[in-house]
This record gives C-alpha cells, structure tokens and sequence, in this order.
DNA sequence: GTTGTTGCAAATTTTTTGCACCCAC
DNA sequence: GTGGGTGCAAAAAATTTGCAACAAC
C-alpha cells in the first residue's frame, strides 16, 4: 500500500505537484508534461533562482520533455497564483522561492556578493497587523528586505584607513 | 543678506537641489540644466513617481530646458546613489520616492487599486539590528511592503455569499 | 472532438549604451 | 579648451503575446 487514503477519503495533499495539480483542476486548466516537469524542477532542490537558471535546469542534458521559455514564464506565474511561489524582485529580475510547506520568512540580501539569506521572526506578523488595522487594510501578504553587507564580503583583505565608500 | 553663513563656514545644505549639487561636485561631475531640472521638477511635490511619469512631466508645455529619456534614467540613478531618492520595484517598474529631509518609514501597497501608503513604526529599527547582529551583517539598509487590500477597495458593492478568491 | 496549451517568432516594456555634438568648468 | 554630459537612435534584457499546431480531457 503506497497511498495512506482511500479515494473516497478527504485527500490533503502533500507534495508541491499535487498542491498543483489541484490548483489547476480547480481552475479547469490542464495537467500537462510540461507544468509536470517545470513543478518537479523547481522543488526538487530548496534554491532561489530565476526564470533563466529554471529554463537552463530544464533543457540542459536530454529531456524527455521540451519545455520553452514563454511555458516557463506562464507556470512561474501560475505558481504564484497558486502559493506554491514567491517572487521578489533583485536586480531588476524576478527571484522565486519556495513558499509551500515552507516557514514564513524573510531576507537579508549581501549588496555586495548578492547572497540571499533567509530569517525568521515572529515580530513582523505583530507588527504587519497592528500597521494593517491602523490604516483598515486587509493584509494578504509582506515582502521585507534587510540590505547590507554579509559577514564573509565585509572582511577586510588589508587593513584600510577609511572605509571603501568614501573614498 | 540671503545667506547665514559667510563662504568660509562650513556649509550645511539644506535642499535638496544644493545636497545634490554637492554630490556632483564631490564627484567631478557637472551641474548641467538637465540635472537642476530634474531635481526641481522631482522635489516640487511630494509623491512617488517612475522614470515614465517624471519624464511627461519633464516634457509637458514649454519648458526651457529639454531633457531625454536617458537622461532621466542616468539622473534618477545618481540620485538614488547620492542618497536623495529610494528606489523600489513595484508591478515591474522602479517607483522613486523622497529620501532627503523625509522621515524612514515603509509601505502599504494596495494589490487592487495600486495605491501606496507610508507607515511608520519604531520596531523596524530594532528588528533589524537584531537580526543583522545574529547573521554578521551590515545593514545599510531595507525595504518593507505589506500587501493587501485598501479600505475603499475593500468596501463590498453588494453583498457576497462567499469571497471573491474561492469563485 | 473540444478546448486549453505549447512553441515559435515577434512584440512589448523598461532601461541602458554608443557616439557625435554640446556645454560647464 | 577639455572632459564630462546630452540627445538620438539603437541595443539590451526581461517578459508577454498572437497564432497555428498539438495534446489533455
């Protein structure tokens, strides 16, 4: 027995591809080789990445299924409506993350190497709802960026007079 | 006597036009009548803006100086650079707002109407010094965006059996 | 068989760049 | 006068779209 329920049981998803496959149904829209393969992609490694990296993940080696960029782009999307997804944008291009079975989070973001790390607090709900009632707004999402430098970039090569941006 | 302090004090500018005119000469770069105009033109009223906006504005009537597109873009670059403007990317567009002579705060961003709202709150300070500490990081900066729906954007027109999401 | 989906090529949108001429210093 | 700045046109980069062929239901 591979499955825990019985078909006529409430099923409750568990992996990103059913989460999908559910939200696409829903939708009337269909399960396709190519959603199939984009979705196992994506969360079959916990990274950041972009549309590009995705589609280079895609099409490198020999596929069984021909996935083009315009596919890529429509599912990303598709993705995000269905929560499986989050976008930020960094640098001018759109970042996705993993947002499904996966804590709530946050950001810091290495100005300098680009490195993206995440952290947790249970300050920013309290503080996303007091902001919210204040100003009568339904909150339906956050996005917070703490920008800097990290740890490994800000150790000095040599002894400096003055810092770099100064000079 | 226009001014209050003689040429040998040390200066301390006070607009935002005279800040930016000390970055370009801090810089070796050149006070041109594009780059006046666009900052007058920016500072003369408090909004948020993009690069689209800025340059209708720029064009619009007769105006004495003529000022292209590139050169919005170059300039609203330095002025982010010379700390005067705050950048951040909403719907795919980078949207400025004033940063000189205006008080840290963040945003509510309405997902329906599009319209921005500033808060302000102490806690963002102490948050992100803390988690910056507990990583190594420098922090020079960040960006908070709480989405959701706007009080007039929430208002229902008739009554709704079940939320609009689950249709 | 219907109707949604895909790939392709082309279009769009936003922003940047090369370069000859121009102007602030 | 000299070197940085500007406008123009063109390029670049990211993402979206029209459409005919295709495939999921």
């Amino acid at each position: 027995m591979t499955k825990q329920f019985s078909l006529s049981e409430v099923k409750v998803s568990s992996t990103p591809t059913e989460r999908f496959e559910e939200f696409l149904q829903s939708r009337g829209m269909r399960i396709t080789r190519q959603r199939k393969a984009i979705v196992e992609e994506i969360f079959s490694q916990h990274e950041h990445f972009d549309a590009e990296v995705l589609l280079g993940r895609l099409q490198e080696g020999e596929q069984d299924v021909k996935v083009s960029r315009p596919t890529v782009y429509r599912t990303l999307n598709e993705l995000e409506e269905a929560g499986l997804l989050r976008k930020m944008v960094l640098g001018g291009r759109s970042v996705y993350e993993h947002d499904y079975g996966y804590p709530q989070h946050d950001h810091l973001y290495c100005e300098r190497c680009g490195d993206l790390i995440e952290f947790q607090t249970n300050q920013i709900d309290a503080l996303r709802e007091e902001v919210a009632k204040a100003h009568g707004f339904r909150v339906t999402g956050h996005r917070m960026i703490i920008f800097g430098v990290c740890q490994s970039c800000s150790v000095p090569r040599k002894r400096r007079s003055r810092p770099l941006d100064l000079i």
